[in-house]
RNA sequence: GGGCGUUUAGCUCAGUUGGCUAGAGCACUGCCCUUACAAGGCAGGGGUCGGCGGUUCGAGUCCGUCAACGCCCACCA
């Protein structure tokens, strides 16, 4: 092929002319005809479309990138797709906002419906369905953008190859997966004390909580003994006296322990509730006795559970204390409890801390304290305990016997960087409770179960019907169940459809399956899975990581992939955190604009595997720098020549010397991919690179333009290392480098086979020549620096100072060092190195 | 309260199994339009490797301990 090479190279207009013809050409297609050991699988993090974009996006997705393309010049067949999270509260609570809406399940279905034009205010109702037409709207343009990000970025991902967590596909594995759990009994129905968000009324899993520190203040509240003697507690949630079922102290704690088995009766509402005594009780806390209240922690729901103590529940579902009177309540305490029905908790609190005082049954004044309450991570306020049935999972949080195996899950897997691996240890050893998958929400896949109603009316939720797999995906509220016709919905001996939604965790720990298509295509699925790695967030291991490992544990009895690679985490410039509460989340178009794809690419690819790196447009210079220099010296080492030079032409010293400078480059680049180490392997291409432009181009450039056989050997070495330098830096730079290649060579530069040590047999030298020959320039170039003139300069004579050995070295470069020096002539003298450079005859 | 990680030049970071005067880039200083590159090149100044104590012929690297920062977890009395 005829060599093409621009007068002036530049950057500008690579990423979209390059992005269109790998999209053209398929570069990135996956090829399914491939056997699995032929093939590299990447179960990638499908990003929340609905969320905001920031620089924590695209770092950890190019450095996943580099990997794959490397990986596809391996020789391996890469299997690359994109999912799409827009399942869940994230896209309901953006389309809340973006139109102005609510959903209310029980509003009829309005097909000619369309949003307001402004957001409205306050909310319109609209029916479930037509709010799950806007979620999917919104999140296709949402989709959009990202994709364009990607594309942007470069990410080699085969476009063919996506799916939405709220797709057919996805929706009929997340149903068959539960259903396949559902029928081996890892999953199953509960009615029990969950922890439930009162704004987005739904319970919340385990995995979705966080603790935050408010304020609050230890109420000592007085009880009161038989005779009348007040007994102390200390709590924060006054409001929950009312719920109280028992005392509770240490069974060792003397204070209390002859108290143990006697009654108190409650300030103002005089229940009668016994003291009892358990482990958890710490004597450190409070007065050393607590008040147990149905429900204000999960310590009560432990007490409650292992005391086998009465449920007096008034927290409902919206938050506020129950507007009826509570049947345990009666005479002088259901007026007091009337002074706080329908309160929010924090406002029954003041309330009961005043009627406290006004009793005399408050010692002193409340003390402030600040404590961890816990809250939905999305959530706004204080999460409550209400009892309400939800489906769970098993993942060992209540069984010793799978929590071993999950564990031994956790050694199995390859965790890059190895550490990253007892985070997920520690999150199982905690786990105090089964994974909590229903949610009282509307976006999302159902659960796909009708329940039987009685003659009597009553639900029957200890048998439900299930759906056959080839009707899925299915919704119990608008779907019949087989051998029921719809007018039976909800009637005596017909059946009800289960009106809840799978949390988002629920599907997405299924990505392998959806994405390798194991409901539809199983013979794609055994050509990817298990997968080879896992791409991530170190904050996701106790959801995604470790509920995809969960999930396939339970169906195929293995891991999903065999090496997870967990990305850190990108602090602002002034290494805070970057977040939206924080406000200081940096979006990544204006930087792609300003520096250009492959400097934020190169600043990527400079984070260590799992280290937290800074955002640093410093080192974005740097990249857009290293990609001009491609440029610039590709077409200074093409320019010699119309087309290639034969390699058998490199026969001189400081040649072959370079390309075995560069097979140490090569090796050592190789090495560091291999162990998942990107940052390494692009640092080793680019100091390696920098070193050549440096020293070798300097100390070759007056033969390459003297003609001849001599000039022959540097053309084609010069050809050879830029043909290398191209591959290595493909990965990271796939603008440039196939900009590049395409000057010269007919397909992909990420189509080309990643550089082999074995392509410099029979080219090489020793590495000593160009190093010795490097040194003295340098020590040429420094007296010239010193003495203030340009390198130009000519010079009158150079003296080397060395070892045998150098300079002998030195002796079979003498030609190109000369060169280089501008010198007239060297001389050799056996000693310790030095060099002598005299720039005018003295 | 526990766990993990980080701490190396003014800034952002390398430093693979302990080994010669600790590296890079940015910033700073000086010089240079040298036929790939002046939105560049060359050269240079700058560091008690967080503190303390060990192991060793030798420690940025291994061990102990303390501190700061970050993240994760932990029963809200």
């Amino acid at each position: 092929m005829t060599r093409n090479i621009p007068e002036k190279p530049s950057l500008e207009g690579l990423e979209s002319k390059w992005g269109a013809v790998w999209e053209e050409d398929g570069t990135f297609r996956f090829d399914r005809t491939k056997t699995r050991d032929e093939i590299f699988s990447i179960d990638t993090p499908p990003p929340t479309v609905s969320g905001s974009l920031h620089m924590g996006s695209v770092f950890g997705y190019v450095q996943t990138d580099a990997h794959a393309r490397y990986r596809r010049m391996s020789g391996k067949e890469v299997f690359y797709p994109m999912g799409w999270d827009d399942n869940g509260l994230p896209t309901e609570r953006r389309v809340q906002n973006y139109y102005g809406v609510k959903c209310d399940p029980s509003l009829p279905y309005d097909p000619d419906w369309t949003p307001p034009a402004e957001p409205s205010d306050p909310p319109v109702a609209i029916s479930r369905r037509n709010f799950v037409d806007l979620c999917h709207g919104l999140t296709q343009e949402d989709e959009k953008v990202f994709e364009d990000l990607w594309r942007t970025m470069g990410l080699s991902v085969d476009w063919t190859q996506t799916y939405a967590t709220i797709d057919h596909v996805s929706q009929r594995t997340s149903q068959k997966a539960f259903l396949e759990n559902l029928a081996r009994g890892e999953a199953y129905s509960q009615d029990a004390p969950v922890l439930w968000d009162i704004d987005f009324q739904t319970a919340v899993a385990q995995a979705e909580l966080e603790e935050r520190d408010r304020g609050g203040a230890y109420h000592r509240v007085a009880f009161h003994r038989p005779d009348g003697t007040p007994l102390y507690i200390e709590t924060t949630r006054p409001e929950l006296v009312c719920s109280c079922v028992a005392l509770v102290a240490h069974p060792e704690d003397d204070r209390y322990q002859p108290l143990i088995g006697s009654t108190v009766t409650s300030p103002l509402f005089g229940v009668e509730v016994p003291i009892v005594a358990h482990e958890l009780a710490d004597p450190e806390k409070g007065t050393g006795i607590a008040m147990i209240c149905t429900f204000g922690d999960t310590n009560d729901v432990t007490w409650w559970r292992e005391l086998d103590l009465p449920t007096r529940a008034v927290i409902q579902a919206d938050g506020r204390l129950q507007e009826t009177v509570p049947d345990w309540l009666s005479g002088h305490a259901a007026d007091v409890y009337s002074e706080i029905a329908g309160l929010f908790a924090n406002q029954a609190r003041r309330r009961m801390a005043e009627l406290l005082t006004e009793a005399g049954d408050l010692d002193g004044e409340p003390r402030e304290i600040m404590h961890p309450v816990k809250f939905y991570e999305k959530g706004d306020r204080p999460l409550e305990i209400v009892t309400s049935r939800q489906w769970y999972i098993r993942n060992g949080g209540r069984e010793d016997e799978l929590r071993k195996e999950l564990l031994a899950r956790g050694e199995e897997l390859h965790w890059v960087p190895d550490f990253m691996g007892v985070r997920y240890r520690h999150w199982v050893e905690g786990l105090n409770g089964d994974w909590l998958i229903s949610r009282q929400r509307y976006f999302g896949v159902a659960i796909p179960l009708w329940y039987p109603v009685s003659d009597a009316g009553q639900v029957d939720y200890e048998s439900p019907i299930t759906p056959d797999f080839d009707s899925l995906p299915i919704d119990p509220t608008s779907h019949v169940p087989p051998g029921f016709d719809e007018s039976q919905r909800g009637q005596p001996g017909g059946f009800v459809g289960d009106p809840d939604i799978m949390d988002t965790w629920a599907t997405s720990s299924l990505t392998p399956q959806i994405a390798g298509h194991w409901v539809d295509d199983i013979d794609l699925f055994q050509r990817v899975f298990p997968m080879d790695i896992r791409p991530q967030g170190p904050e996701i291991i106790r959801t995604w990581l470790f509920s995809t490992t969960v999930r396939s544990h339970f169906e195929h009895g293995e891991l999903p992939w065999h090496t997870a690679t967990i990305n850190g985490w990108i602090l602002d410039p002034d290494r805070k955190k970057m977040s939206k509460s924080k406000g200081n989340v940096i979006t990544p178009m204006p930087l792609i604009e300003e520096y250009g794809a492959e400097a934020v690419r190169y600043w990527a690819c400079n984070g260590r595997p799992g280290v937290d790196t800074a955002l640093d447009m410093g080192v974005m210079k740097i990249g857009r720098r290293l990609a001009i220099k491609v440029l610039n010296a590709s077409r200074f080492a093409l320019g010699f020549s119309d087309v290639d030079v034969d390699e058998s032409a490199i026969n001189m010293p400081l040649d072959r010397s370079m390309l075995a400078v560069l097979a140490q480059a090569v090796s050592t680049a190789t090495s560091a991919f291999e162990a998942f180490d990107y940052a390494r392997a692009l640092e080793t291409a680019e100091r390696s690179f920098w070193e050549w432009t440096d020293d070798y181009v300097e100390l070759v450039k007056t033969r390459a333009y003297e003609g001849g056989p001599d000039a022959e050997s540097a053309h084609a070495a010069l050809q050879v290392a830029l043909s290398v330098y191209l591959r290595l830096f493909a990965p990271f730079l796939p603008f440039v480098t196939e900009e590049v290649w395409s000057w010269w060579r007919e397909a992909s530069v990420h189509k080309a086979s990643w550089p082999r040590v074995d392509e410099f047999a029979g080219l090489t030298d020793d590495a000593a020549v160009l190093e010795i020959a490097s040194r003295v320039v340098g020590e040429v170039r420094r007296a010239k620096s010193d003495a203030k003139t340009s390198m130009a300069t000519e010079v009158t004579r150079v003296t080397l100072i060395g070892s045998a050995e150098e300079v002998e070295n030195a002796k079979r470069a003498e030609d190109d060092i000369l060169g280089a020096a501008r010198a007239k002539s060297i001389q050799y003298v056996e000693g310790e190195f030095a060099v002598e450079v005299v720039l005018v005859e003295q």
